[in-house]
DNA sequence: GACGATATTCTTACGGCGTAAGAGACGTCA
DNA sequence: TGACGTCTCTTACGCCGTAAGAATATCGTC
């Protein structure tokens, strides 16, 4: 058995690939082997379990999350929430995970810290900075859970197919909205938008300097 | 063997209140049918398969947010999004299942027309209204994720540890938010009601009666 | 009560999962 | 060469969802 030259990060990228192309259920430590052309065990001396997988893969996608809060809060917040929902976009399998779980790695603390100080520059205090923080990475999960986001080992359930099924008389409304575009990206994206100015207008400094 | 008398919904009884104790990653078909008396097979007479189970679990669940969209609309959709966190917070072991998949139930359809509906008759369009119904949903989902939610099969990382070796150096802002009640329940509760009224006081409707 | 039909439950089995334990092969350096 | 640390494999256990079909319970009819 010659060697393979593996490592955790090549362990990892192989885990993301994998779980991009066939989503999070397809992920067992032996298919990741036999990606890396290795039996199953083997990869428990790069890797202390497969939570440590799915662990390394929530970091590589949280730590790509970064801005640098200059210039006026509300434009570095919108384009904090934006890289969010990008990044998330780009790995949706991964969303369910991120979803559920807390930024605690040190890139993430020290990330949050900077965004936190930005803001208690602008007029927040420090507990009120770190809300708004959270309020808008709430709502970029949340918007981006409901846009692309996938149960683990479900079927994809047919929206299609129940939405074009609706009977007009029964449900005028949202008929209407469907043919005025409920649903597409372009709604995605606008709603995004939208919801996200409301919350960077409605949720400013109690005292403004 | 004697019958057990069982039916689908004493088997979605039984995996609520299992899924309730011990949480999503506890629930199996032995273990279920081990909760009722049963072997594991015999499910499968009241029941297609496990996603079955899950989607019932979900629709008992959302089945139970209604909210009658009569009066002021903020009022209403403010109700909604509480009737929402209410149920989530009281199963917080469903809320990845929630999160991920969209309301295609009937009983959560014909909700949402009598919402969607109610917001025309105040001035909204057919599909800013969905919209605004969509904003609101996802945010609480988001929001509620974040304050209770856990990866199945994973253990609960250990908030409370991380936070409290913090070093008030490195971390000044974060630390003197935490010490000012940053994650506490009450915390949960203000973000929450400071950011809904933030989207419902800038999604009002473009042009307003 | 006996009997057949139907409704309900069980047993057995298969392939897949995470991973514990330890054996074996490789590469390097003395 | 031999020994040692590094890396990989084999085997095994107990879990999982569920397919197939046998066995039992209950009920309507005689």
């Amino acid at each position: 058995m010659p060697r393979a030259g593996l490592s955790r990060e090549k362990v990892l990228a192989a885990a993301l690939a994998l779980v991009d192309r066939e989503g999070i259920a397809a992920l067992s430590m032996r298919k990741l082997g036999a990606e890396l052309g290795v039996e199953a065990m083997t990869l428990y001396y790069y890797v202390p379990n497969k939570d440590a997988v799915l662990d390394g893969l929530i970091d590589m996608a949280v730590s790509r999350i970064t801005v640098e809060p200059v210039g006026p809060w509300r434009e570095w917040l919108r384009a904090f929430a934006v890289a969010i929902r990008r990044e998330l976009l780009a790995h949706p399998a991964l969303l369910p995970l991120v979803a559920t779980r807390p930024v605690l790695a040190p890139g993430g603390l020290a990330a949050v810290e900077r965004m936190a100080a930005a803001l208690r520059a602008e007029g927040f205090g420090a507990l009120e900075g770190l809300q708004l923080i959270n309020a808008v990475a709430t709502f970029v999960v949340g918007h981006t859970l409901a846009e692309a986001g996938r149960t683990p080992g479900h079927d994809e359930p047919d929206v299609a197919g129940v939405m074009g099924g609706l009977d007009p008389g029964e449900h005028p409304v949202l008929v209407e909205a469907l043919r005025a575009g409920l649903g597409t990206p372009e709604d995605h994206q606008e709603r995004f938008d939208r919801a996200l100015d409301a919350l960077l207008q409605g949720l400013a400094p109690r005292t403004p300097l």
